[in-house]
DNA sequence: AGAAATTTGTCCGTATGTATC
DNA sequence: AGATACATACGGACAAATTTC
């Protein structure tokens, strides 16, 4: 079989998919998601694509794995308070956009945008702290 | 060939090495990195492990690929003028820790941070915002 | 303009190592 | 100890974007 990927690439529309499933319910927060394997024959791919798949949920934050274990969902915690102490170093949130992000989506001050903070340690301690912001469900 | 990976993979390795070359200086920021090929010869290791290690890089941020052109050292824009900065998609800046970094590094609010801020646009949308921070000369 | 070469992107199949249950 | 599941690594093949000639 010769490896088509018109528009979108199969590792993609695979995470497209499973995330669907995720805000929708279908897999609840805090459950796991079906094996690498299980996935594998669903899908009719192979376990690198899905692999792939599972990785672009992971960056996005949406998903955890655990080495012998499995990948499972975790729960996105919406209406962030700055005060809030953060459990994990991969939190999602929904913040008001300040003047300098509201100018740059173009959009007003206060529109309400996603929000995604991490933190790297290293050996146990901050090294840096990333924050990503972007609009509501922009088309992907 | 066994996949003996002792200790640390093999991509996180080469993502040690090549990071080594970025900041010390030997590739120069902006300049083209050497190709995945010249890289799968030089550490004698598949080209998906090499193409693993970029990632690790390009997820921290220190490089950019361009699909059919390359991988590149990312040019650091040392701006602090704002005339400059609103120009360019990504600018460094120092900035006061909030309450919130300040915890999270562990200094006092008010500390000088590193700052940098990265616009990411599709088709000249921008289409999210991430900023990172960190300390003065950390360990590195 | 266009063809070829270069380089990254995607996908497959397989094998082996390591952690968890 | 055995079964299950994720992590790493290899090699090959074709697709797509860019650069070069």
């Amino acid at each position: 079989m010769p490896t088509p990927h018109y528009g979108q690439p199969r590792y993609r529309v695979i995470a497209d998919q499973l995330r669907e499933r995720i805000e929708s319910g279908s897999i609840p927060p805090g459950s796991l998601l079906p094996t690498e394997s299980a996935l594998t024959s669903e899908f009719r791919a192979s376990r690198g694509t899905v692999r792939q798949a599972i990785a672009v949920l992971r960056e996005e934050g949406l998903v955890t794995t655990e080495h012998g274990r499995g990948t499972s969902t975790r729960p996105i915690t919406l209406g962030h308070d700055s005060k809030q102490a953060a459990k994990s170093d991969n939190e999602r949130f929904e913040i008001a956009a300040d003047a300098d992000i509201a100018k740059l989506f173009g959009v007003e001050i206060g529109t309400i945008l996603i929000g995604q903070q991490q933190v790297h340690r290293r050996n146990g301690v901050v090294e840096s702290v990333v924050r990503g912001y972007w609009l509501h469900r922009p088309g992907q």
